[in-house]
DNA sequence: CGGCTCCTTGAGCGCTCTCAAGCCCGGTGG
DNA sequence: CCACCGGGCTTGAGAGCGCTCAAGGAGCCG
C-alpha cells in the first residue's frame, strides 16, 4: 500500500488537478506528494476531496506582507481539498513526504463523512481561534503537543513525529520561532517531553501538558 | 414584524429549547431575545436553525480560569443553532435586543443553505485566525471595523450600530479593552473614522482602513 | 444627587519579539 | 578523511507592543 505509487516529480509547486490526474493513473487512486511541496490550487471549482494516509499537510493563509499563519494541520486520516476547505483564501503545503488517495468519484456515500470533515475544520478553527486570541506561549505550546499527540503518535509508546519545523510551529500558533524554541526546550528542562533528534518528541508528562494548555500552573518565566 | 413577538422573560439565561417554544407560540416563529441574554445550549441534540432578523449574536469559547474569546459576531441574515455552529464548546450571547426566527422545520430545502452557513463560518474562522495569530493591534481593529460595517450597517450612509462594548471587542481580537480604546480614539483622531455616543460608528475613510487592516501604513505609535 | 456601567487616558511593566551569535548535523566535494 | 557549507535549532541581550493598574469622565437611571 505505501509503495503502489511513485512520488510526483520533485516539483515544489504542483496544481491540485496535477494531483488527481496522478492519482486516477494508479489503480487505488494514490499519489505521493514530496516533502515541502506547496499545493497549488487553481481557480477551477474542483470538488474532488483527498484523504491523507500518511503524512502531514498544512493549511496556511498569507497576508500581503509575507507574514503566514497556519490555520491548521491536517494529519492522518483527514480530508481536504477544495470542497472541504473550500481553501477560500489557503494555501496548503506537505510538511513532509505525504500520500494521499482521492476519494471523490469513489463512493457517494461520501458526503455526510464530508460534512463531519468540515464541522471537525469549523471546531478546531474555532477553538485554535482562543489559542490565539487568549493563551499564552507556554499554554499554545503545550495544547499543540497535545494535538499533534493525538493526530500522529502510533499505539507504540507516546512518541511522536513533529512533522514541522520551529518556523511552522511559529506560525501556527501566532508566535516566532524563538519563542517556540524556547518553550519547547524548557518542557524537556523540566521533564514533561523529551526529544530524539529535533523532531521526535515523547511526552513524558501528558496530565501537566494538559493542565499547563488549560491555562493552569506555568510560571511565566520564559 | 419587529412587533410581532413579544421579548423573552429577563432572565439572563435562555435555554434553546425554551427559544425554540417562543418561536412556536407566534405565527411566524420569531422571538425577541432582550440584550446581554445568553443562550444556554443543554445537551440535546436539537438541530433547530435560527435565522438572525435584526441584532447582533457573538459565539464564546471560555477558559477554566474566566479567560473569554469571542470567535464570531453573528448579524443579519445569518443562521445559527446547534446543527451550524455545532456550538461545540461555544457559548452563544445576545449583544443587543436580537430578533431570531426559527427556520429549521419550515422547509427541508434549507440543507443547502445550512451547508453554506458552515462554510462561511469556516471561512470567517479560519480568517480570524489569522488576524489574530499574525495582525497588530491597530490592524485587528480596522479589519473588525470593516467586517462589522458589511454586517450592519443599512444603506444609508456608512454609519452602523456597534453592539459590541469595549470589552466585547477586546475579547473578539485578542486585545484588552483599554488597547481597543485607544485605538479607536486614534483612528478618530486621525479622521478614519468618527462616532456618535461610544457606538454608532461612521467610516469615513474606507480606503485608509482597508489598508492598515491588509497590513500597510500604520506607525506603530499606540 | 448618588450609584452604576462603560469608556478614556496615563504611567509603568513584562511577555514576546527582534537582532545577533553560535551550535548541530547532514550533504558535498576536494 | 576532512573542510566547507547551509539549513535548522538554540540561546542570549535588549527593545517594544500591548498589558496591568489606576484614576477620572460620561451617560443613564433611581
Amino acid at each position: 500500500m505505501l509503495a503502489t505509487s511513485k512520488p510526483l516529480s520533485g516539483t515544489a509547486v504542483v496544481p491540485l488537478d496535477g494531483l488527481i490526474r496522478t492519482c486516477n493513473q494508479t489503480e487505488n487512486r494514490i499519489a505521493t506528494i514530496p516533502p515541502r511541496t506547496k499545493l497549488f490550487l487553481p481557480g477551477i471549482d474542483r470538488s474532488e476531496t483527498f484523504r491523507i494516509l500518511q503524512g502531514c499537510i498544512a493549511l496556511f493563509q498569507l497576508l500581503p506582507d509575507g507574514r503566514r499563519q497556519i490555520v491548521d494541520i491536517l494529519g492522518p486520516g483527514r480530508l481536504f481539498g477544495r470542497g472541504i476547505s473550500d481553501l477560500h483564501q489557503c494555501g496548503a503545503e506537505a510538511l513532509c513526504e505525504t500520500q494521499v488517495e482521492l476519494v471523490t468519484a469513489v463512493r457517494r456515500s461520501l458526503d455526510a463523512e464530508i460534512n463531519q470533515s468540515i464541522r471537525q475544520m469549523l471546531r478546531r478553527a474555532q477553538a485554535h481561534a482562543t489559542l490565539l486570541g487568549r493563551k499564552t506561549a507556554g499554554e499554545r505550546i503545550a495544547t499543540a503537543l497535545i494535538d499533534l499527540a493525538g493526530q500522529f503518535s502510533n499505539e507504540t509508546g507516546d512518541g511522536f513525529q513533529l512533522h514541522l519545523t520551529r518556523m511552522d510551529l511559529a506560525d501556527w500558533l501566532g508566535l516566532t520561532l524563538e519563542t517556540v524554541s524556547r518553550y519547547l526546550n524548557r518542557f524537556r528542562r523540566e521533564g514533561l517531553v523529551s526529544f530524539e533528534g529535533a523532531n521526535r518528541i515523547f511526552l513524558n508528562d501528558r496530565t501537566g501538558l494538559e493542565l499547563i494548555a488549560a491555562g493552569r500552573e506555568l510560571a511565566a518565566v520564559q
